[in-house]
DNA sequence: GAAAAATTAGAATAAAATTCTAGTCCAGCC
DNA sequence: GGCTGGACTAGAATTTTATTCTAATTTTTC
């Protein structure tokens, strides 16, 4: 049942922010939430299943807000504003959930299985940019860079700080410096 | 003894790489090190330990590089760029290291050992710039930005894109865009 | 409302981390 | 040379934690 998978989603953060990713204990995580073990591992089939689900969810939830947000803006520099915006938004209402996500998305677990969800989620966004971007891009309303390059010139700042902010690194919110960080990405993208 | 430190460190990382950080056993790192389960938790007290060691390491050398590179540079354009460059340089001589120090960086593990070590070359990370950097800001060389805001704006992009590539998801070395990612950086930075 | 499927429980098992006791090695000293 | 103390090494014993398994219970479907 959904009940449940969310009240372990719920719990497994608040053990992860409390103990730290590798000392949680799935024990920990059960009682938090009140599920059996046995229900968890029916859900999830181990405590990896369940972390890497509480990833792809999370990455597809954030995919979803930039998809509905990006139709409505009008101009290329607004569109670059929805981009940065989104995720200063939905990183500021899913802290804890942004925390775990930025501390596990590197990590370098080989399950095949994960590797190509996380593969598909990462074509979806791409699909998602180059939907948007790309007639800016083709009019030259966008200064061109290599493609590889061009995600990291321009939220590569926004993640840099989002993940300073949420290990406590900085005081401020992202959001004090939405407007640092739209014209620091437009000045890189401006023709 | 440093002898049996180094081969645990270099084991640690080729078993990191080879299963993720959580599947690496302490039997397996040992074994491949040729030392001791006991020898391991006598010199690092525990799993957690050696990780923590090889985070602090990696971050305290590299920060030696940019203390010895940023004298040498004579204009504020060039120690932008010993910034950069001195970072992608650490990366791509030691890879795997990196790897792992962006995969466990933001792991949010309550040590407050690790917490305090970790500070502490924070710090010095802050007084290192604040050295080379101050007088630039100081005579109007660079232009400011809120204080918290700075590194993102200059070395966001380098970090987002150097974790891209060492996870496999773009193919060329950041040392490509070395030339870019200093004329990203100084476009935001030049008065 | 019975049969099948999905879900829940928690005890039993397996796997891994950590501790502990007993050494070995080596530097400095007599 | 032999002695002593501390750093280091070994690996068996213990503890902790993840996972599996069998038996219920609840929900869905026909």
């Amino acid at each position: 049942m959904t009940e449940s998978r969310e009240r372990l989603y719920a719990a497994a953060l608040e053990v992860f922010n409390a103990r730290g990713i590798n000392a949680a204990s799935i024990h920990e995580i059960c009682a938090q939430a009140q599920v059996s073990i046995g229900s968890a591992y029916h859900h999830f089939g181990s405590k990896q299943g369940l972390a890497d689900q509480l990833l792809l969810d999370g990455l597809n939830q954030h995919l979803q807000k930039l998809e509905q947000a990006l139709p409505s803006a009008r101009t290329p520099k607004s569109r670059v504003a929805a981009l940065i915006n989104t995720l200063i938004d939905w990183i500021e209402s899913h802290p804890a959930w942004a925390r775990y996500i930025y501390a596990v998305a590197d990590q370098l677990e080989r399950a095949p299985e994960l590797t190509e969800q996380r593969a598909q989620i990462n074509q979806r966004y791409s699909a998602c940019l180059a939907q948007h971007f790309g007639a800016d891009l083709a009019a030259g309303r966008l200064r061109r860079w290599p493609s590889e390059l061009m995600a990291s010139i321009v939220i590569g700042p926004v993640h840099d700080y989002a993940r300073r902010y949420l290990a406590g690194q900085v005081a401020s919110k992202p959001s004090r410096y939405r407007k640092q960080f739209v014209d620091a990405a437009w000045k890189q993208l401006k023709p």
